[in-house]
RNA sequence: GUGAUUGUAGCUCAGUUGGUUAGAGCGCUAGUUUGUGGCACUAGAGGUCGCCGGUUCGAACCCGGUCUUUCACCCCA
């Protein structure tokens, strides 16, 4: 029995989630990221309100134990909400940003961190949506340059180049939606006209107009709704934005930023990758101010896989001002759900013993004992078969846990100084000498 | 939060218009076989039919509630 939205990880999940992790961890350090951790429960006051009205309605909070939790048996509802004092934390990027406040004394800016923890969210469970998942984020404060984002993007590239998994990354920007708000005479309804495009892909063009005329959004220009439908690179999408947006004053930073950021990346393409702006990429997530991203694999049947951007003053509300910020993340669990649809994990990733030692009697067990502490300073997994039961019985184990090789130990070996030694797959055996045994796994 | 959906042995599932002691396959344990794995045969263990209540002479089956599973929406990784 579990908790809804939660999952036992067997040794099977375990060995791929090393794989991913041992792949993302790697291109995070290749960029000099370096990993820190924080608790997983954290003051409610820091968590809540950062989120969004959605947010605060997922978090888990944590009740008081003892005299407190009694005291408030009789108070109201609204009381017992507004004193809460701690939560499990929600995301990995708000912790952070408190960390890097609280601990301003001890780190260096441009702060660079990856951090690899679980989060907690009570929604009700979907396919690739569980209550408890692992995020694995990175992310850099300090001087704002564009050369970050375009940092981020490679290490997405790299990571997902190295799992072998196809995405698509999509990419938007703040200011850019708010000039094409400004753009349909709603920059009073930034959220209402993004809320409304985030859904293109669901309801289509029509489902996006209707909602929009429910907010009091006005019809946009044939050649403004041509541009928000369209997908494509940087360089075929760049020029056509420019010209529409040239007279919208708030859209100019996006443009430029992004106009740096294509530069960037000319000189340094993320070759067989789909980096695409779209325009209806809006993310929830409150904070974020400049670029947006968000990626999804390519063939398989899931939601985001990785999403992030830019926050510009994220750590203002923990007391440091105009601290900027971008980050990253990659969902742990739904790479793994995806990468197993597309079967692209490696045959032999599992860590189960090479070699199993099976012995006919208490005697053989300490020759057994002594030589697989040989084995293993070589390098190798050995297990012992942990007790003199039947040879059937300790074969069988051998071949469930997939085990390739068996050494025998019985009276007969043990007078000789010999072992009988077995390759499992093959049927093949031998019997040879004791101190000759390393030699069969050169 | 909204709308569907699921729950019977460790697992996958049968279970007749409501009727005695709820079944199968796989798995598990032991044996046939006291030093050799995929097979066969024999025996065995294992179930408050999700939970609470109701209807009925009688409920796994009908009704209500609740929890849970899966899925879509919302939102997101």
């Amino acid at each position: 029995m579990l908790p809804k939205g939660t999952r036992d990880l067997l040794p099977d999940d375990m060995a791929k989630r090393k794989y991913i992790v041992h792949a993302i961890t790697k291109v995070f350090e290749q960029h000099a990221f370096q990993q820190i951790e924080t608790p997983a429960i954290e003051l409610n006051k820091t968590l809540s309100g950062k989120y969004g009205e959605e947010g605060d309605r997922l978090m888990f909070k944590v009740l008081p134990r003892g005299e407190k939790l009694n005291s408030w048996a009789n108070q109201s509802l609204e009381y017992i909400k507004s004193n809460i004092e701690e939560a499990l934390r929600y995301d990995l990027t708000v912790p952070f940003a408190r960390m890097v406040v609280d601990q301003r004394n001890n780190i260096n800016l441009p702060f660079k961190r990856y951090q690899i923890q679980n989060v907690w969210r009570a929604d009700r469970p979907q396919k690739g949506r569980f209550r408890e998942f692992t995020q694995c984020d990175a992310d850099v404060v300090g001087p704002a340059g564009i050369i970050q984002e375009a940092e981020l993007l490679h290490i997405y590239y790299r990571s997902f180049q190295e799992l072998n998994l196809p995405v698509e990354i999509r990419l938007n920007h703040r200011s850019l939606l708010q000039g094409l708000a400004e753009l349909a005479d709603a920059s009073d309804k930034l959220t209402a006209f993004t809320i409304g495009l985030d859904k293109l892909d669901k309801v289509g063009w029509d489902g996006v107009e209707k909602e929009w005329k429910l907010a009091g959004i006005n019809e946009l220009n044939p050649e403004v709704k041509k541009l928000l439908q369209t997908k494509g690179t940087l360089e075929q999408q760049l020029p056509l934005l420019e010209e529409a947006l040239k007279s919208v004053s708030s859209a100019q930073r996006g443009l430029a930023e992004l106009n740096q950021l294509k530069s960037i990346l000319a000189s340094s393409p993320l070759e067989n990758t789909n980096l695409l702006i779209d325009l209806s990429l809006a993310r929830g997530l409150n904070y974020y101010t400049g670029c947006i991203f968000e990626v999804s694999a390519l063939g398989a049947e899931m939601g985001s896989i990785g999403g992030g951007g830019r926050y510009d003053d994220l750590t203002g509300i923990f007391g440091w001002k105009d601290l900027s910020g971008v980050g990253i993340s990659f969902g742990l669990d739904r790479i793994q759900l995806v990468m197993d649809q597309l079967d692209l994990f490696p045959k032999e990733i599992g860590l189960n013993a090479e070699v199993l030692f099976a012995y006919m009697d208490e005697e053989s067990s300490l020759v057994g004992f002594k030589l697989a502490q040989e084995l293993r300073s070589l390098g190798m997994r050995c297990e012992v078969y942990p007790a003199a039961a039947k040879m059937k019985k300790q074969i069988d184990f051998a071949v469930k846990s997939k085990i390739p090789f068996l050494i025998i130990l019985g009276e007969k070996e043990r007078m000789n100084k010999q072992v009988t030694w077995r390759n499992l797959e093959t049927g093949e055996q031998e019997t040879i000498s004791q101190t000759d045994l390393y030699k069969k796994f050169d």
